[in-house]
RNA sequence: GGGGCUGUGGUGUAGUCUGGUCUAGCAUGUGAGCUUUGGGAGCUUUCGACCCCCGUUCAAAUCGGGGCAGUCCCA
């Protein structure tokens, strides 16, 4: 069955609209525009992203804080590319009752102007440095009116990591460790798929010196940027007066960055990256239930054998420590139960039948492959640690092939169009991501019906050939960058 | 930020153009019961809907205006 998908493509948002709600991952009948509600089996697996995220931010010098969701409209106000980014997009608190307060309250779309507020408190003296903290957080905003649930809501839920350094080239190394945390989370534990680029400058962070964002590609050929780090230099804590006494007495702006992966569009990528046509495909740690057993009854044979040994294999799995839940109901065809534990994404099915019994097996389904294998009773639980085991680099394998699938390399307007038209990511020469390129890259746009320049890849330096120049205008390309349509 | 389309039980829909016959149909689902069970089973029975407000009219699911919500395309 190899990576490709097997839905077609101009599918994915009705499979997508649909998964949501025969999986139960949302409801999005709650009556407020662009917010939704999770439910359970979403929110198990992000409950899970968010706990190793934090266990992995920790280990990485992290500390975590919990800041307010309110954020006084003085502090909002400071930064003043800060305030033109976001003011369009936040909701403002502005009544207790039927009482004005004297000054608004911004529900935090983000919170650097919360955190440097407190920091400059915090950061007296070198020794106060470096300071890495996070928190995790829910933020609004009043963002496009294309809301998707999970891709992009109006409240979302994500970590925020900001750190403060002594010099610039510290806060440099720490874009290469949110590089390497994306790694570790993204790719290694969720098993999605990404490049990390560094934005071109007229896309970048409002208040950042430089922005760099991972994109994962969905089934139809779009981009979706998941985690994103800025490097803030010294604008906000100059800003917010946040000082520290080196050890040459002198006072100096710390160089802060930021870091944001947020886990409710992480897991809306990990569905569509997974997902097949029979449904969800979750990374063995994430899935809710890990093993569904099945009993299947015959009013002619002995259901009660049948029955104990669903309630033995359970009871021994649970031991080991894998979550495993009996699906039993009489009412239920086999098919039927078949294409729910498929549906929700449940890595291992167990069926268990009188015929299997007899000879000593029981049928063992996989998710990762959509096979099916009969296993001596006595073999099971290897069986089952070892496909534990592989489960999840199996579904990178796949999603890894597909991606690479996707992207293109080109040198020329025409080919790039067409690699767009095929629903495909370009890599192609241009002339520059700093603001000289702009324009090229607002043909594009205007072009391509929204083929956007994400950037240049930041894991390696991706240089053209000498002789290879920019495929809009022409001049001699320093850069090879990525162009996609996006979300 | 612009534009299009849509809103009928839990879900998917018929009905809307051309107002009345709609006491709102069908499928699926829900609760109960019986028979079934190796890839979405059958029968009996039960429950359950015209998004909201204003307007036009003898009469509105149907027409008009506004709102809310969903969805797609474009920026």
């Amino acid at each position: 069955m190899a990576s490709s998908k097997d839905f077609e493509i101009e599918e994915f948002n009705d499979w997508f609209n649909d998964i949501i709600f025969k999986a139960e991952l949302a409801d999005i009948r709650y009556n407020i525009k662009g917010f939704v509600v999770f439910r359970p089996w979403s929110v198990f697996s992000m409950s899970k992203m968010f706990r190793i995220y934090e266990d992995f931010l920790n280990e990485t010098g992290h500390q975590q804080v919990m800041m307010p969701t309110l954020i006084p409209e003085e502090n909002f106000l400071k930064e003043s590319e800060h305030v033109e980014g976001f003011s369009p997009e936040v909701f403002w608190v502005t009544k207790h009752g039927d009482e004005d307060f004297e000054q608004k309250y911004a529900l935090r779309p983000t919170s650097e102007t919360a955190f440097y507020f407190m920091f400059s408190y915090w950061v007296q003296s070198y020794k106060d440095l470096p300071l890495k903290t996070y928190q995790r957080a829910n933020v609004f905003r009043y963002d496009s009116k294309a809301t998707k649930p999970f891709i992009r809501g109006r409240e979302f839920y994500w970590f925020e990591a900001h750190n403060l350094f002594e010099t610039l080239e510290e806060a440099k190394e720490q874009v290469l460790e949110d590089m390497e945390i994306t790694e570790a989370m993204l790719h290694q534990e969720f098993a999605i798929p990404f490049l990390f680029f560094k934005r071109p400058q007229w896309d970048k962070f409002p208040g950042a010196i430089n922005t760099y964002a991972a994109d994962t590609i969905l089934p139809n050929g779009k981009m979706l940027q998941l985690p994103s780090t800025h490097l803030l230099g010294t604008k906000f804590t100059e800003t917010f007066n946040v000082k520290f006494k080196d050890k040459d007495e002198q006072l100096k702006f710390p160089f802060g960055t930021c870091y944001g992966p947020a886990i409710s569009r992480i897991y809306g990528g990990l569905i569509s990256v997974h997902g097949d046509k029979n449904g969800l495909r979750l990374p063995f740690d994430l899935a809710p239930t890990q093993v569904i057993i099945l009993p299947l009854y015959f009013s002619t044979a002995d259901n009660e054998k049948v029955e104990k040994l669903c309630l033995d294999i359970a009871e021994d799995l649970d031991k080991l420590g894998y979550r495993v839940r009996i699906d039993d109901q009489k009412e239920k065809t086999p098919k039927e139960r078949f294409s729910y534990s498929e549906m929700k994404g449940i890595p291992l099915r167990i069926e268990i039948g009188p015929k299997d019994i007899l000879e000593g097996v029981v049928t063992v389904y996989r998710r990762d492959l959509n096979t099916k294998e009969k296993i001596f009773i006595a073999d099971l639980y290897d069986d089952i640690k070892k496909i534990s085991q592989e489960f999840t680099d199996n579904l990178r394998e796949q999603a890894d092939e597909f991606f690479e699938s996707k992207i293109v390399t080109v040198y020329t307007y025409d080919d790039l169009k067409e690699v767009l038209d095929e629903n495909k990511v370009a890599r192609v020469p241009i002339c520059s991501i700093e603001m000289e390129g702009k324009a090229c890259a607002d043909e594009i746009k205007a072009d391509t019906k929204g083929g956007e320049v994400r950037g240049t890849r930041m894991d390696y330096e991706d240089l053209p050939n000498e002789d290879a120049i920019c495929i809009v205008c022409g001049k001699k390309s320093n850069c090879m960058a990525y162009v996609s349509k996006s979300y």
